[in-house]
DNA sequence: GAATTAAACTAATAAGCGTTAGTTTTGTAA
DNA sequence: TTACAAAACTAACGCTTATTAGTTTAATTC
């Protein structure tokens, strides 16, 4: 009868969560059993119905502790009197570093928040779509104040949060390039192409 | 007893297999039922089988053919004698519109190729990365020649293929932006950060 | 050491899954 | 009209699913 390992500073709700995220991204959230994450972590599937309410509140968690993250990030972000094009560098290197630093979570946010159920998938949905308005208005006030180039910046939050994105890939080619020199490089990249010379 | 419909070019196997590319983009292909997909055309499950092998088979033809299409192309493009900014331009041309007029399938090759069984996954991971490879090659040979900025390759590559990965996003604002403004944007977006001026 | 609580276990539930077998209906060609 | 083939149907198979109920074990508190 093992028992689920926990430490001090973390709940055994917790570990259950972060094993979940891991197999929901390794497998997708469908595909991923409540015997398998069980097994994972070492004990049988009814024994996680003592610390947790069901499959999708797992999902639920991950989900919504992700975009809360991001939106606290860009209330700070928003409470600054930096250049915009800061502010904007500021929030690249946070979702990069989101990426790196909660791959699973962050991963399983983005990839399965379809499986949500009402009220939470719109609730998510909104969250999101709100977050993106905000980047929005952001390139928007960059582009008033001659720091952009005149681009259209809906299409310029989408291609940079997709670019951001595509660290997902990197967790493949970890060992060929390091975080840092990763970072500066997309960076470059997605700015360069963005600043005003 | 309906039976399902199709014209003179498309078969009944391919009618089923795009009914199945849309509704596993919808919902994932774990959490697609034989019984959804047979309802979306009209017959029952087990009518379905009359046609095709399994529901596995389903997504295999969908993730080979998008993985083939972007091959073929790659393939032709590689036999011209173009500047290196043009084919790669081309490619990202090539890259949006099939994203853009085949949503369904390439989303599902994207997002649900994880589902895939052996040795069709490792065929799967295989092609994607030869692909990637000759497209890493090709920007090499642009810093080579001078055309691009002396950035990392391999960086460049992932940040495009996310960036353009990011046009599924543009299901849901279609109305707001025109095609080929957001083609040329996108394109300006991703060229201008590396083309050297 | 006894009492209590937390958290594991076993067993079972009903529902849904992909798929198959066998049968019936429909469309086509002789 | 008859014969054949294509493609639908119904019914069922065995399996897996998330979840619940009831019980037992382990850890904690008095």
């Amino acid at each position: 009868m093992a028992r689920i390992v926990s430490s001090k500073n973390t709940t055994k709700k917790e570990v259950i969560i972060k094993k979940a995220a891991i197999l929901f991204r390794k497998k997708g959230f469908a595909a991923s059993s409540m015997r398998e994450l069980a097994e994972s972590i070492g004990v049988e599937a009814s024994s996680l119905y003592n610390h947790i309410g069901s499959k999708i509140e797992l999902l639920q968690s991950i989900c919504f502790k992700v975009a809360n993250d991001f939106t606290i990030h860009l209330n700070e972000i928003e409470n600054t009197t930096s250049p915009v094009v800061s502010k904007l560098e500021n929030i690249i290197r946070f979702h990069i570093n989101m990426m790196l630093n909660n791959y699973d979570e962050v991963f399983v946010a983005n990839h399965e928040w379809k499986q949500l159920e009402e009220p939470f998938l719109s609730n998510f949905l909104n969250q999101r779509k709100i977050y993106e308005s905000r980047l929005i208005e952001l390139v928007n006030q960059g582009i008033l104040k001659k720091e952009f180039k005149n681009i259209h910046p809906q299409v310029a939050v989408l291609t940079i949060l997709s670019a951001v994105r595509g660290l997902e890939f990197w967790h493949r080619h970890k060992k060929n390039v390091k975080i840092k020199e990763l970072e500066s490089n997309i960076l470059d990249h997605l700015l360069n192409g963005l600043i005003r010379k």
